[in-house]
DNA sequence: CACATTTGTCAAAGCGCTTTGGAATGCCGC
DNA sequence: GCGGCATTCCAAAGCGCTTTGACAAATGTG
């Protein structure tokens, strides 16, 4: 069923069904409910490409994964984004693309996806220090917003991203009121943004708590289990151990712990974790008996949030930008205790 | 750029330049490389929109991802599946389309889907059994294929699926094979029809065995870690407690295993863990040292090989149905031993 | 009751592409 | 020198929708 047979159904031109079925007010009340009463009985929409053909829009946003031979890795957040930004893309009646493609096409991605009139608008996932696409993005002209931030960007720009320097920061001066003095700092990444915010958080308040910053305790790589698991055997194997973990996600905890179990040390006497939490829907830390204590944001919100910023922005494309920093919140799990041989040990 | 510019740019015809583009043989092999160049120096690329009207096709593929009330769970395997669909996608030049939707709705959206004209075919996801997607997609005529496979749905369809009865029976014979009596199926949602299949797998090996069947062994949920952690707990509390467990997602494993991490219990030694595997890149097991003895089969080359499925039979409406039935590969990991009491121990 | 407005509807153009059905052009052999 | 045949190109129609500008019909005004 198209708009032609419709409008010949009804005896009206395509133009009064068009126009009854988009609210415009040039037509009668009357003939409105018949158009669209008629239209849920044929169960007839208007076909998406013309639509966007003729209006210009393609009421469709972009997300752009960009998989670097370094990082083969699938985010594990990418699931519970999606489905945050999801829900928030169907109640307003936009589609969601999503591409996959190797760091090195990125660019040329976006371009493309322009020219194409594919998408309306698309969001920036994992933004690096000193970031080019947003440049680049202004330049094509096509609508954008970040999840997190780019330090070194000077140009404004609409993002959302969690506080996590002081997330880092709180963290490690909860571990330090522990008694710990050997903090190790399992890291994601250090090419993206966040990252690097983490650690300055971190070395700040060792800094300020008279802490040695000893790189042998911090790490960075790819946030999964196994490197959890590696890097805590590793650096359990030195002469002065850590005697906390500061960790970056909490798939990569479970990899901790999963360390110490097997190492028999009791996670949260002998050795404490504190990690990061994105709220991920299959590894949930929280309800009444939280497992780790955590710093905790939900990407699944901000991934509803960054659809609903980027909505407005296609609406509004000269609105000023828009910039939310959320802070974390705290959970206090079973996963800290005292420093071993602290006075209150 | 469109076409209209780049052709009157080149002193040709729009049609020659869109021939040249497209590869037809009417157009001299001088004029394409010119065409070509120019395309590329001015980073033309069709309007998607206008090409999909033209041509009818939408060069995009839709995954509908349902999320009932009782399963708000984001499935973990959802990202590695889309990064191998992904992959093939942008290699046959298809835009890949994700709509979240409530489970009520999803009739809606496949019909809504092929009405707007809005993708070429879809991909179902996690078939339940007597599923009634097929018969609908068949009724509508939106192409799909289905990743598993449902139980009582008696017209043809093309699918990938894992051997999940095999690989469950198996895991079940090599746990009797060690020696345990008390084993526990820790096991997806069972309305899912890959869940009914590893179940069934499971009690015929140990019907098999002469060992009973007994449901205070058995649980269905969602296969969250903290799924694990709750069912193990559980079922360690009962007068006889499993010696073994089979789980349906490491995921869910990772759970089981801080149970008894928590309780003291040796994993592989005095309790063992046996566990469906998807090879998330996230939580790998494998390599050198494979954490859990499991059954694995790539959740990542599933979507790849299920998006090249889907292309061929786009292009090929008519051709028979293609069905794959993948086994799972046995890794023997560390979780598992013989079971305490048993002669070998 | 003639005229100016408003209201409800329509025909047609246009969005950017593909594709059908010609129409030139060049080259061949006789 | 002319018909026949490739070869190379083009004009125009059409995909299904929105939107402009125009036009009847209904309503209001003096």
């Amino acid at each position: 069923m198209n708009l032609k047979e419709l409008s010949s159904l009804l005896g009206l031109s395509q133009t009064t069904v068009s126009r009854a079925l988009n609210g415009y007010p040039e037509v009668s009340e009357k003939t409105r409910a018949r158009v669209i009463q008629a239209a849920e009985a044929h169960a007839y929409s208007p076909n998406t490409r013309a639509q966007g053909l003729a209006t210009g829009h393609s009421k469709c946003i972009g997300h752009v994964i960009s998989v670097s031979d370094s990082a083969e890795m699938v985010n594990p957040i990418f699931g519970d984004f999606m489905a945050g930004a999801g829900e928030t893309y169907s109640a307003h009646g936009f589609d969601m693309m999503v591409t996959r493609v190797g760091a090195e096409d990125e660019a040329d991605t976006y371009r493309n996806l322009k020219a194409r009139g594919a998408v309306d608008g698309i969001v920036v996932h994992a933004p690096r220090r000193n970031d080019s696409r947003m440049a680049l993005l202004d330049k094509i002209g096509l609508p954008y917003v970040v999840h997190g931030r780019s330090t070194g960007v000077t140009t404004p720009y609409s993002w959302l991203d969690v506080n996590n320097t002081r997330a880092f920061s709180e963290a490690t001066s909860y571990l330090v009121g522990l008694g710990h003095k050997r903090i190790a700092l399992i890291n994601g990444q250090e090419t993206m943004d966040f990252a690097i915010r983490r650690r300055s958080g971190y070395e700040s308040s060792l800094r300020f708590a008279g802490l040695t910053i000893d790189p042998a305790l911090m790490s960075t790589g790819e946030m999964t289990e196994a490197y959890g698991y590696d890097q805590a055997n590793m650096m359990l194997d030195v002469d002065t151990p850590p005697t906390a973990f500061l960790v970056a996600s909490i798939i990569c905890a479970a990899g901790i712990r999963r360390a110490l179990d097997e190492r028999g040390l009791r996670v949260g006497k002998g050795v404490s974790i504190v990690t990061f939490d994105d709220c991920l829907s299959y590894f949930a830390n929280g309800g009444d008996r939280p497992v780790f204590t955590a710093w905790q944001s939900s990407v699944r919100e901000a991934g509803a949030t960054l659809a609903e910023m980027l909505i407005h922005r296609i609406r509004a494309p000269r609105a000023p930008h828009d910039t939310k920093l959320w802070e974390a919140a705290f959970v206090e799990g079973t996963s800290t205790g005292p420093a071993p041989g602290t006075s209150k040990d």
